[in-house]
DNA sequence: AGACTGTATGCTGTAGGCAGTTGACGAAAA
DNA sequence: TTTTCGTCAACTGCCTACAGCATACAGTCT
């Protein structure tokens, strides 16, 4: 009678490998939590979420915790789980934490670069350039952030990767309602900064990357700071018994 | 019969606030890795913490994924929770990264700069000096570190806040063992980066304070290095059936 | 009428217990 | 002696249950 609704995630592949509970918990409200089905400041019920998930409050706790450790609920001891409601100065801050830390990856990168390296980002470069003359925006924008991605992890600090990880997820939360990409501008300036990597011009490569970054954010941002959810503390229950108005 | 060792600390003031369990486990388990009681690379097995704590094992999981976030254990699902065996290329990547959020603190602190942010990191400087001059070496570790977190605190960037209060709580690992501060000279570039962020000029405060770090920085590395522990994936169990003794 | 207190309900935090799986030890075979 | 397989203890992950607290409602007092 339990997992009903995850039974076909977690459950199926039970042999396979032992992909705890949580972890499939932690997908599966973090899609709402993106999709907007649980919106921000909503106070996140445990048993609830057990309910409507069909597992115990266990795995629910435990997800929550994660959540809150990547910055999508807030967790107040003895009050529950809410669901973190984000602000467009935070969007501004998040932004520039990340454009700080790639600018640092691309220093990085360019110091320690190597021939396998640089090719990887060359051939990533190739296909996200025909991903956007083919008119493929989700497309560009993955392999965008696969680009991104492979400059952190070329930057050689596993410690700077992480937070860099952390800091991009946090972002995707502005990702989906603001528009996609820039076009082949974009491109062209991956195309400077690879050249730059290789060559093994650190300040270069993190100027370019900073310049880079910046642009980008500036583009979310203008896009940004219209709509502004914000409930401080709402009251936990919405009602008790009485149908009430509000 | 439960709650036997932590009573005192987490269920005495048990009306004043409801502080967790799991907190105070946290904190048990973080003295006891820092202090070196639980080794880098040691099997955490949740039964054992939770007769060593007296609490049951729901509060030790969560404290262990708490821990498990900031770094101090890595936790193989299906397998536990193991101590993070910190090495000294982690605690040079940690370095740098801290240096480079707080360099940017710096210069975020210059272009927002208060008269009230000043003097109080003023005071924190004069109380700083102070602390040398008596030869407090504890007092001027306390107030360095309480000076470093205003200059982070008047960045005003909660995310970079709270991403390099991640970071310098995992340098702690190494504070220990190391020796502890470079004198009179610091506080000399304290002075100047206050200095700095008083007139607002944020591209030399982030000079200074990338110099300032840096130094800091290389003084850990070069009395890092010497001890290494390494432990890759040790078996999970000690012996079979005997006593033991932790 | 408004403020305060008592009461009820839902929630969180914690405990205890069970099933499945992992990994090691020991025996048997090559 | 070395390798392979069977057996088994211990651990993790999960579930259920309970105690305590927080909040909202209702009744009472001023």
């Amino acid at each position: 009678m339990s997992r009903s609704d995850l039974a076909g995630k977690a459950a199926a592949p039970k042999i396979a490998r032992p992909v705890p509970l949580r972890e499939s918990v932690f997908d599966a409200l973090l899609e709402l939590i993106i999709s907007g089905h649980l919106r921000p400041g909503q106070h996140l019920a445990e048993s609830e979420l057990a309910e409507m998930l069909g597992v115990s409050r266990q795995p629910i706790r435990e997800a929550l915790q994660l959540l809150s450790g990547e910055g999508w609920v807030d967790l107040h001891p003895g009050h529950g789980a809410f669901v973190h409601a984000p602000t467009a100065e935070e969007a501004d801050q998040l932004l520039g934490v990340r454009a700080l830390l790639e600018t640092e990856a691309a220093r990085l990168a360019a110091r320690n670069h190597t021939d396998e390296g640089v090719a990887r980002l060359r051939a990533l470069c190739s296909r996200g350039l025909a991903a956007v003359d083919a008119d493929d925006i989700d497309g560009a924008v993955a392999i965008n952030s696969e680009l991104h991605a492979t400059v952190m992890e070329l930057s050689g600090n596993t410690v700077l990767i992480d937070l860099a990880a952390q800091v991009s997820r946090r972002v995707r939360w502005y990702h989906t309602p603001v528009a996609r990409q820039r076009g082949r501008a974009s491109w062209e300036e991956h195309t400077a900064l690879i050249d730059a990597i290789a060559r093994g011009e650190a300040d270069l490569a993190a100027e370019i990357m900073k310049n880079h970054t910046e642009h980008t954010r500036h583009l979310y941002l203008s896009q940004l700071g219209e709509e502004e959810p914000v409930q401080p503390l709402p009251s936990r229950r919405r009602k008790r018994r009485a149908p009430a108005s509000l």
